[in-house]
DNA sequence: TTTAGCACTCAGGGCTTAGGAGTGCTAACA
DNA sequence: TGTTAGCACTCCTAAGCCCTGAGTGCTAAA
């Protein structure tokens, strides 16, 4: 599609966008180690790449920067590995050699490492509760008519909700009942518990417990379906510091868009799920994210996806880096869930 | 200390400041209803007020805006008390008519409604759990090594951990641990546990049960000390609508302040704990908020102070609002609560 | 095919100016 | 003696203007 040189000079100009933040001219290309034309040539070269779609110019009398399409064939077919900084990537190594943290602490840790290596917002989705295993069900009752239940998934995480007794059911037969939902369900995934209960529990629940129609709707509290994935953020005022944020309106837009948490789960969606996927500015399909770019990937448990970490920054982010840095991340923790989980 | 009239024409200036966030000047003073004099004697009047310290001027053409110490006057002596709306008065008390929703859920919906009604951002601090007795206790083993325990409180809040199971020790006698600590430490307050097991249950355990001292380890591990407040945000993005965030490095400073929990609450801690506290601008001592006021009452519950809720917004907030809602809203708060746990 | 040269474009900074809001002072008035 | 009208003065702001420099596109020569 594009020859060799104008890929050169493509690439080229991307990286200088991406550091300096301002319009590249043809004279500042030229100028680099790995370009051997004169100015003159490389302008003739922006003004095909301008035509194809793959640069823009804010005025005439300006340099060019990369378009959008301009961002996605460099990402596509340019841009190439690139080392991970020694440091770095000690730091996340070290992070995950670590044991005794919740599951939940390691997950802020790692959100919190990758904002601070990438200076970006960094926002991990999950882990989903989904496949989790029932390993404890536990109902403590706080007055006559109010209780707290608690499952504990072999994951170690826990859910609590606050439930409401019904008229009628004594303590003792509440207890039964949990002791007969943790003996069978036991060790059965969360998203299967509620069918297990109605196809299996129903005649023996009816024949060993009394007021089993209002145990019924206690179960139906205890076990409620919201198994989505929670959002974790870091780093969420880095992109401030980006120039394409010196507008506070961008900044309020974003900064609402965060606080809704569907809405940021969306932007995560992807048809392949597996390995890194960069989504570049109107892509994403969102007013407030039209000059955001978000690369991504799943982690994942014995071949299955557990959730996704990404990167938001701004268009002009530095891709290269973040989808290296993301590729480890993402091993390491992996790795890490396995050793752990697997 | 000052005139009738001087008064007048500060609490004028102030609420007229407050609207429209520009610098007021004798004109516009002169035309309100509630003043009676000219142009020309308000100007005579005001020099005096930016004499003593109560107003200030950006420039010598400029009409005047209130210093600090001009905000406080105010505060304390002329603002009085202002009427609730009728439709923001029902939806506080609809929310507090509920009974059935957990109390974190109940606290993250009293901030949300707080920063939607005045448009400011709204923080609550607490409650802190040292109060809370406990009501149950549970571990839950996951492998060998790793269990996750539980602390349900008679608030119905749940404090979880992961925990390393010591070597050699069984999960029998952990069984027996966790029901001997149910049956002698039901009831006790929290920050009490950790005295009552050294105290008067370390000749129980170690008669009762094997490998006793790696069971104390568990114990140490279980009652930790960190029961302090939790902080709830809402309408952090609220003040960005405010003219005086148009810079963004304000906002940045700001935000990052937001994810200091401890900075954030330094912020409400106050000498008199009860009733409602105003701090104004640098009385608040720190960079990021030097323009900003925090209006905060505590909540409490059998005349114990249980924690603080807040209103972050510019030192030009609308005091009297803010502060006749705020005395309604703790009220019908500490009453919910007293109506719970009471 | 590449490059040097040159005329042209246009945003941004600096400077000037006009307008207007608001002040302080003075003198007249009740 | 307190209050008010009048007036000169201050100084911010926005608008207009010019100039500069970076960068372009085109043309002609190498």
């Amino acid at each position: 599609m594009l020859t060799e040189r104008q890929e050169q000079i493509l690439r080229a100009l991307v990286e200088e966008y991406i550091v300096h933040a301002d319009p590249v001219g043809s004279r500042t290309v030229s100028k680099r180690e790995d370009i051997g034309f004169s100015a003159a040539t490389i302008r003739n070269e922006m003004a095909d790449l301008e035509e194809m779609g793959f640069l823009e110019q804010p005025h005439t009398s300006a340099g060019r920067m990369p378009s959008q399409s301009g961002y996605r064939y460099y990402v596509d077919y340019l841009m190439g590995p690139q080392r991970i900084d020694r440091s770095e990537l000690l730091a996340v190594r070290r992070l995950f050699a670590s044991q005794m943290d919740a599951l939940e602490q390691t997950i802020q840790q790692t959100v919190s490492i990758l904002s601070r290596i990438t200076n970006y917002t960094s926002i991990l989705l999950g882990p989903e509760l989904y496949d989790n295993k029932l390993k404890h069900l536990q109902v403590v009752p706080l007055t006559d008519r109010v209780a707290v239940s608690l499952i504990v998934t072999d994951t170690g995480h826990v859910d609590q909700r606050r439930i409401r007794v019904p008229e009628g059911v004594s303590l003792s037969s509440v207890e039964q009942m949990v002791n007969l939902l943790n003996t069978k369900l036991s060790g059965i995934p969360l998203h299967r518990l509620k069918g297990r209960v109605y196809r299996e529990l129903y005649s023996e629940l009816s024949r060993h417990v009394e007021h089993y129609e209002s145990l019924l709707s206690m179960i139906d509290q205890i076990l409620v379906d919201d198994l989505d994935g929670r959002l974790f953020f870091s780093g969420t005022t880095n992109i401030l510091t980006q120039p394409e944020f010196r507008d506070v309106e961008k900044v309020k837009a974003l900064m609402d868009l965060f606080e809704q948490s569907d809405a940021v789960a969306r932007l995560f969606t992807t048809d392949h799920d597996m390995g890194i996927q960069v989504k570049i500015g109107q892509e994403n399909h969102l007013e407030a994210v039209n000059n955001c770019s978000i690369v991504s990937a799943s982690f994942s448990l014995n071949g299955r996806s557990l959730g996704r970490i990404g990167v938001l920054g701004p268009t002009r982010m530095n891709y290269r880096k973040v989808v290296s840095l993301l590729e480890v991340l993402v091993e390491d923790f992996s790795e890490y869930l396995r050793r752990r989980y697997g």
